[in-house]
RNA sequence: GGGGAAUUAGCUCAGUUGGCUAGAGCGUUUGGCUGGCAGCCAAGAGGUCAUCGGUUCGAGCCCGAUAUUCUCCA
């Protein structure tokens, strides 16, 4: 069976047994702050398991992608070293919310392993929740009782809560869970260790396929576990082991799900897979990673350096370094297998298709900036191991340097220092290492105190700030945050006209008020789908119903800058052309920001164009045209535009101004008739990662005020030049000048000094073979130091020093021929220190040339006495 | 969000306790030599040492701020 008809046969299954099947969410987790990318099938779904969302479909089933880089069983380093660490992979997953429970859960994973994957039943075990005395909680019997109807008992395990308690997080919906695990051994291996004896040993052919948990309890801030009133499932089988099962592999990396990018790989770097161990390791390293970059950038995640950004970073530049060391790979390479993972995956996943250019693109860009890395880290290591010769043990400061400032991987450090029989002190390193993670988690901890619920029965806040500004609304509840030394309030409310940050816009600001009492809400926010208002104060005595007022001002400035965005992109793709996706937008009451895909600059022309369509647009004052809930097919049959990576619910809103020229899926607040938006602006353009461009843009009266202030500055110029026809080419022909004149200035002040040089030389007296020079001048510093390398040029046998004053400053110059400095060591330095005393002054050079500089002018003539009778006659 | 670094010629980079008339290789220009490959020799041009301020007799170097870029951690 192949991979695809695999995930097609789990889908077509559970849609058999009624149950809904959705899409994979996007790998880039938004609006959650506890979570960057989706780790589970059922993060999704995390707002119905918390109670934040109603149900709408009881029965789900889907696949999901997801990312794991850390956690109990999931290091990055460990990926591609065994046969099944992944960092991406899918999640098949079915789901019941309140709906069935146990018995079907257990009975259809069963039918399914068995009837239609037709898996071998000896191979077969399962583990159930075995109790726990800290928890006061029995075994599972229920579950035990189901498996027993449907399999030896023998093959019954009981766990511990270790391995069959799942926990969403410290708090929230858990339960206990029932695993399947399957033994891929040999017959002859079977004989001699029975495979229950492997379970949950980490054996890579004794493995966990499918986890059923069955969530039936909430654990409470304070430890202790709640009954939940509605009983839910949630399974997750792992894709890629079971199609390990089904194709008879030993290693998921042998499955046809990752083989297309091994074989690619073993072609370019001309080494046979299986051949030697490490390039093993890399190639499944570089299959691996290639999966989890493609599908993150996809989904709007580009590699950065801080958040979601730097983990895809990190995978990338891992699969880079392996090519790097054991495929020795010197050019870009991971980029080139975009193309099979598209033809591979493609199918089951339309955003990578869609996206394949600009993946790619992304890739390959980053592959060159860290090659670059490297290229430095490598002369740095060289020039270390040069400057410490004979030591022989690298220090751990240095390595940690290396590692820290040049992001030069640790491992490439030990194993180039192995090379050369050098050793790293780890410790060191690790110290370096250590005090660096203390800095950066005191620096962010939030800590959260428990929800105080006011009032019960609660499904979703309802969002009334589409049509009106204010509205009556009451409490439902709140609790404390506290975050850098910092403590406010969130506040969850029945209703709300306060639009919570999404889609790019921010935030309302606002205020609640209760007869006497005013609460100011600074901000609103969404976790997941709960809408949370954000106040720095609370009053002591807590009102349960208030009259919510958002700041008006605030909001149509936003709402200005919000249409401008959806006129504006518009405007970008018939610009620039239909390549143009939306990567990131910001939208606040001062400004507009909007990052899209596109590989070149923007030309002022092209900007030109784009500001005269947006601003026709809103002269044209197009009416705002709303369509609240419509099906998804609906929204797409109307041409509106999506984006990649944005989870979108099965009703979702369609913002048009003239359907022909803007429609968009969004869910952000517009204004009514596109006129009041008056005037658009873009104040800049630039790069902000490879592929990606940003405009900011102003609108209204903040786009006249830049206008006049542009145009105040021109005028000023202007003025100082006179008000010439032709500023630009008059300001051009003014700089050109002033390098001239520079120049020419320069050329005179060393002519100046060739002038003086005979009138010098004729005041030369010998004493010793040595020919003295002792002058007071009146020039600069500069020119002093040109004459006396004149002097030098036309006299053998020197010794000179010179005086002058410049800016009232007074200053010294000596100069000693080299051959005197050595035979007679004499130091220029030295004297010129000594006689710099007289002004007031110190100084140094070299042993042939120095200088000195001084406050007192008056001194001057005795320190070139001083200099004379070193050498009287 | 918190650290560490970098910014010097068109490019890649040196510049050691502040004393520098700021260097190298590549590239470039000119002249000469030369039968191949990155040909050889000689001479030259090319720098407000990122920007602004400070310390100092003196700053490419020290201190502060800004900008841009790199990088690690969360």
């Amino acid at each position: 069976m192949k991979s695809s008809q695999i995930r097609k046969a789990f889908l077509d299954f559970f849609a058999s047994k009624n149950h809904h099947i959705v899409a994979s969410a996007p790998l880039v987790v938004k609006n959650d702050p506890t979570l960057m990318f989706t780790n589970a099938g059922m993060n999704q779904f995390k707002d119905i398991f918390l109670g934040n969302s109603p149900v709408q479909f009881p029965r789900i089933a889907n696949t999901q992608k997801c990312l794991r880089v850390s956690g109990k069983h999931n290091d990055l380093e460990e990926v591609g070293h065994d046969t099944y660490h992944h960092t991406m992979f899918e999640m098949l997953g079915n789901w019941s919310f309140g709906n069935y429970f146990k018995k079907e859960a257990i009975e259809w994973a069963w039918e399914l392993l068995t009837e239609v994957y037709r898996l071998d039943k000896d191979r077969i075990f399962v583990t159930v929740f075995g109790g726990d005395q800290g928890d006061g909680l029995e075994q599972d019997t229920e579950a035990f009782e189901y498996w027993k109807a449907i399999i030896h008992p023998d093959r019954i395990l009981f766990s511990s809560k270790k391995d069959n308690f799942w926990e969403m997080g410290d708090t929230g919906p858990c339960g206990p869970c029932s695993e399947i695990h399957i033994d891929l051994r040999s017959i002859e291996q079977r004989l001699a260790q029975p495979g229950k004896e492997l379970v949950n040993q980490d054996h890579p052919l004794v493995v966990e396929i499918w986890n059923l948990v069955f969530i039936q309890f909430t654990r409470l801030s304070n430890g202790q576990l709640k009954p939940l009133p509605d009983k839910h499932i949630d399974t997750g089988m792992g894709f890629e082991r079971l199609c390990m099962a089904l194709q008879a592999k030993q290693s998921n990396y042998d499955t046809d799900i990752f083989q297309p990018y091994i074989a690619k790989l073993s072609e370019m770097a001309n080494i046979a897979y299986g051949s030697a161990n490490m390039s093993d390791v890399a190639m499944r390293v570089i299959a691996d990673h290639l999966r989890a970059v493609s599908f993150a950038i996809a989904d709007g995640e580009i590699p950065g350096n801080n958040k979601g950004g730097y983990v895809i970073r990190r995978i990338l530049r891992r699969a880079i370094r392996y090519g790097y060391t054991f495929l020795k790979f010197r050019e870009p390479f991971v980029h080139q297998l975009v193309p099979v993972l598209v033809a591979n995956m493609g199918n089951a996943f339309p955003e990578l298709v869609a996206q394949q250019d600009f993946v790619k693109r992304v890739i390959a860009e980053e592959e060159s900036t860290f090659l670059r890395t490297l290229a430095t880290g490598i002369q740095k290591f060289e020039n270390y191991l040069t400057a410490h010769s004979g030591r022989g043990t690298m220090d751990g400061g240095f390595a940690f340097e290396l590692y820290d400032t040049y992001g030069f991987p640790i491992d490439l450090t030990q194993l180039m220092a192995k090379e050369r029989c050098w050793s790293v002190d780890m410790e060191g390193f690790e110290l370096g290492m250590e005090a660096q993670k203390l800095r950066s988690r005191s620096a962010a901890s939030v800590e959260t105190g428990d929800w105080v619920e006011v009032q019960q029965a609660f499904s979703d806040t309802r969002f009334v700030g589409y049509d009106a500004h204010e509205a009556e609304v009451s409490l439902i509840k709140y609790r404390k945050v506290l975050s850098k030394g910092k403590s406010y309030y969130q506040l969850v409310l029945d209703c709300t006209p306060f639009y919570a940050e999404s889609g790019g816009q921010v935030g309302d600001r606002g205020w609640l008020q209760a007869n006497d009492t005013k609460i100011e809400i600074v901000d609103t926010q969404k976790e997941n789908n709960l809408v949370v208002h954000i106040a720095e104060s609370l009053p002591e005595e807590l009102p349960l119903k208030f009259v919510a007022r958002i700041d008006q001002v605030k909001r149509n400035l936003t709402e200005n800058n919000h249409t401008a965005t959806h006129l504006m992109h518009a405007a970008l793709a018939k610009v620039l052309g239909s390549h143009v996706q939306q990567k990131g937008s910001l939208v606040n009451e001062e400004r507009l920001r909007f990052d899209f895909s596109h590989f070149s600059k923007v030309t002022a022309d092209e900007i030109e164009q784009i500001e005269q369509i947006v601003n026709a647009k809103i002269r044209e004052n197009i009416h705002q045209e709303e369509h609240r809930e419509l099906e998804m097919e609906q929204a797409k049959s109307m041409n509106a535009v999506a984006l990649f990576g944005e989870k979108y619910g099965e009703k979702v809103r369609v913002i048009a101004f003239d359907p022909q020229y803007s429609t968009e899926l969004c869910g952000g607040t517009h204004v009514g008739a596109t006129g009041q938006i008056g005037l658009f602006k873009i104040v800049s353009e630039g790069a902000i990662s490879a592929g990606i461009r940003r405009i900011e843009a102003v609108t209204g009266s903040a786009a006249e005020e830049f206008v006049n202030k542009k145009a105040k500055e021109l005028e000023a110029l202007k003025s100082l030049l006179k008000n010439p026809t032709n500023s630009v080419a008059v300001l051009q022909q003014l700089l050109d000048q002033n390098e001239m004149l520079r120049k020419a200035l320069d050329q005179m002040e060393k002519e100046k000094a060739r002038l003086m040089v005979p009138e010098l030389l004729e005041k030369a007296w010998e004493v010793n073979g040595i020919n003295c020079i002792v002058q007071r001048l009146n020039t600069s510093a500069e020119t002093a130091k040109d004459l006396a390398f004149e002097l030098k040029a036309r006299m053998d046998n020197l010794f000179v020093v010179l005086g002058y004053v410049h800016d009232s400053k007074p200053g010294l110059a000596v100069l000693i021929s080299e051959n005197i400095t050595k035979e007679r060591g004499f130091n220029a330095s030295e004297i010129v220190k000594n006689l710099a005393k007289h002004i007031q002054g110190g100084g140094g050079g070299q042993p042939f040339f120095a200088t000195a500089g001084g406050k007192n002018p008056d001194g001057l003539d005795k320190a070139l006495a001083e200099a004379k009778k070193m050498f009287a006659v």
